[in-house]
DNA sequence: GCTCGGCTACGAATCCTTTCGTACATCGTC
DNA sequence: GACGATGTACGAAAGGATTCGTAGCCGAGC
């Protein structure tokens, strides 16, 4: 038996171009090439059978789902912003950081600066995480 | 005139393998081919020659010094930890949260599950960096 | 009906990463 | 001095990501 070629049980990590072009359906919503095309901000223009090209293989890959009703078709994400964060994230502390989110975490907060509403977000969610301090 | 082949004044991001070698590297402090690739934990084993090429393409791209006063050369990590989790931190907050480190954080922080003395760690964190809560 | 504009499909070029095979140099040992 | 072990240098293959050119299809308007 063959591999099947859609809708693989977990899409693979998005590569930086697929990642850009997710971004734009994550913000705007289905859209056709023409239309994540105009959304893409780049030093560069890019070719318009280049997000075609992206989008087809995308598809392929489950990464996004095709509407091929309309002439135009309409693409739309079908991995969540959210899942793919997490996968990204878990990826960057796996190869980076051992593992550890946590030294993940000390090392984001050392070399960023936050706002005090920032850091009062974050303490908030620790007291929700863990209850609140004594 | 050509660019300059030796010494960038920022070395590139670190791809998969030459993340595990640098790895290997910060750990054992400087090595030879031959240690770096008893380092090495994989699932498949790798080839001698594949290791000495990454490190001869790393030492081209600045990531790794070598000594090549003994016949067995010794290569040593170019790039500190730090500054290369610093940069691949940027990297994937530039690329998947739109820019917000606070977003990494809040993200990091409500998917992974954290123990009370981490918790209490990063509390500390908070406080160094705006002062005690009132 | 014909043509033009817009759309999809597809092949190919380019570049990068990773891997390894082969050639050649050097050291220590007999 | 010859030989095996161990090293480096280098070319090249394989695979993936990205980009685009070209061909062909279809619908609207003349």
């Amino acid at each position: 038996m063959a591999k099947p070629s859609l809708a693989r049980p977990t899409p693979p990590r998005p590569t930086n171009a697929e990642l850009e072009i997710l971004r734009v359906l994550w913000r705007r919503g289905p859209c056709t090439v023409r239309a994540v095309r105009a959304s893409f901000e780049r030093a560069e223009p890019i070719g318009y059978t280049t997000v075609l090209k992206l989008l087809q293989i995308m598809t392929e890959k489950g990464l996004v789902r095709r509407d091929a009703s309309l002439r135009s078709h309409v693409y739309s994400a079908a991995v969540s912003e959210a899942s793919t964060q997490r996968r990204m994230v878990a990826d960057l502390v796996r190869r980076a950081f051992g593992g550890s989110t946590l030294r993940l975490l000390l090392h984001a907060l050392s070399t960023q600066p936050a706002t005090p509403r920032e850091v009062d977000e974050i303490r908030r969610l620790l007291d929700q995480k863990n209850g609140a301090r004594p």
